[in-house]
RNA sequence: GGAAGUGUGCCCGAGUGGUUAAAGGGGACGGGCUGUAAACCCGUUGGCUAUGCCUACCUAGGUUCGAAUCCUAGCGCUUCCA
């Protein structure tokens, strides 16, 4: 099975320029191909992940990857699919975004003469000349095109500006460039990024006769059609910083269980024929698969010790025994303690479990927090200095865990 | 540049000058049921020194005993005309 049939296998593959051609190419490794990643916040998220992952796939296979870092059109920000325009960053946060970037992607891919390479938009985007460029390529732009794009749809009602409109021709450009400097061929990215991705393959074909091809991934998205890797508090990170290992490993943990199978095929390494079997398996066994799932990705993102750890408090924690090694902590200082004690209501905003003491009140009076594994029934609980110097673990409703001490 | 419309809580969205901390829905959180799942049922969802007080319906003023609701100006967005 070549890499092409694997990808297919797995789901990855979402939209292709042209079949026969791309399928050559990459399961023979005579692809150069570039992935964009535009840096819109200081760290990667699981959609990231996925493009890593297939960025590492193909180049196991034998294709040379480029790492495009988006300098230049973070500057604008892509207006694909979204349906407001999004906030304009200052360069000194893109710059910041995209050391951020470059830190993380160092640890999927290996760079190195013959390796993987990155570049940075900004390079030859911000130097560009506005007339210059509107003669160099805007020639080769149709606005009526643009504006049956897929990707601009929802923007056509609300509204999409000039400035936003150009992010399709800054992306299209740099696929250009990357053909003109580093004979690239080929560009992966988000399905959401098939317009601009065809901007490009276009433009290379009317400016220089070549073919380019490019491919877009499948979005993640859960058996209710909603794309993955998104909490209420914003995105998965895969900054520890961010979002912890543990909280890593939980989100995986606790997906659906009609997702088990394909987060695993589209987000890991594990062997199809072995995904297969999993497949199988009885459904009594689905929280193990999770746990595959789960442990999996938390060791390629973060390590296998740090999976490990995040596995062991998980058993902890929902399993019974008392490990607490690795439970996110807080430290109550002596300026919080009144009369050598504190409340419950004050250890709940302290550690931000509740987001004020109205807040706290509520949880408590609901019946969602305990102390030690001992439901709180009175608001006005203290807990005394003497406790919290052997570490007090409280529990706020089924699965958040935080332990004190002084 | 001209005209009309619109701006409400995390999001969508109702809103009669007073009984509106603001209907309804979604989301989120908590409880129940479970498998750390889904579905379902119940509750909560501005803050506080809390039977009361404070701050809130784009911003700034004004009318009024009293305004999210009326007026003026500004800002944003949408649509039509140029």
């Amino acid at each position: 099975m070549g890499i092409y049939e694997e990808l297919q296998a797995r789901g990855l593959i979402a939209q292709v320029t042209d079949e026969e051609e791309i399928r050559e190419l990459i399961n023979k490794g005579g692809a150069r191909f570039y992935i964009g990643f535009d840096p819109t916040a200081d760290s990667l998220h699981v959609g990231h992940f996925m493009a890593l992952c297939l960025m590492k796939r193909l180049q196991l296979a034998g294709n040379k990857p480029i790492v495009l870092l988006g300098g230049g059109t973070g500057m604008i920000g892509d207006p694909s699919g979204r349906t407001d325009m999004r906030a304009m960053m200052t360069p000194e946060t893109i710059e910041h975004n995209c050391d951020c970037f470059l830190e993380q992607i160092g640890r999927f891919i290996e760079f190195g003469p013959d390796k993987a390479i990155v570049v940075n938009n900004a390079d030859w985007l911000l130097d560009l000349r506005y007339v210059d460029m509107l003669r160099e390529v805007g020639t080769y732009f149709s606005v009526n095109n643009m504006l049956r794009a897929e990707c601009y749809k929802q923007r056509m009602e609300r509204g999409l500006s000039f400035f936003e409109f150009n992010y399709m021709i800054m992306q299209s450009y740099d696929f250009y460039y990357l053909h003109q400097n580093y004979g690239c061929n080929m560009q992966f990215g988000g399905d959401d990024q098939w317009s601009n991705m065809l901007g490009g393959t276009d433009l290379i074909r009317k400016k220089t006769g070549d073919d380019a091809y490019a491919m877009t991934i499948t979005l993640l998205l859960n058996s209710e059609g909603k794309k993955m890797g998104k909490t209420a508090k914003g995105a998965v990170w895969l900054d520890p910083k961010k979002t912890s290992p543990f909280e890593f490993y939980q989100y995986w943990r606790n997906v659906d269980d009609a997702d088990v199978i394909k987060c695993m095929k589209m987000l890991t390494f594990i062997p199809l024929d072995e995904i297969t079997a999993m497949e199988a398996w009885d459904d009594s066994r689905i929280n193990e698969k999770k746990e595959i799932l789960a442990f999996s990705l938390t060791s390629l993102v973060h390590g296998e010790e740090e999976a490990r750890k995040a596995q062991d408090t998980a058993h902890a924690l929902f399993g019974g025994a008392g490990d607490d090694e690795n439970m996110p902590t807080t430290v109550v200082g002596e300026a919080d303690l009144v009369d050598g004690s504190i409340g419950i209501i004050e250890m709940l905003v302290l550690s931000g479990l509740a987001k004020s003491k109205g807040d706290a009140r509520k949880l408590i009076a609901g019946g969602g927090v305990s102390v030690d594994g001992v439901k709180v029934d009175d608001i006005m609980q203290r807990v005394g200095r003497e406790q919290l110097a052997s570490a007090v673990i409280l529990r706020k409703g089924k699965k958040v865990y935080r332990k004190f001490t002084l």
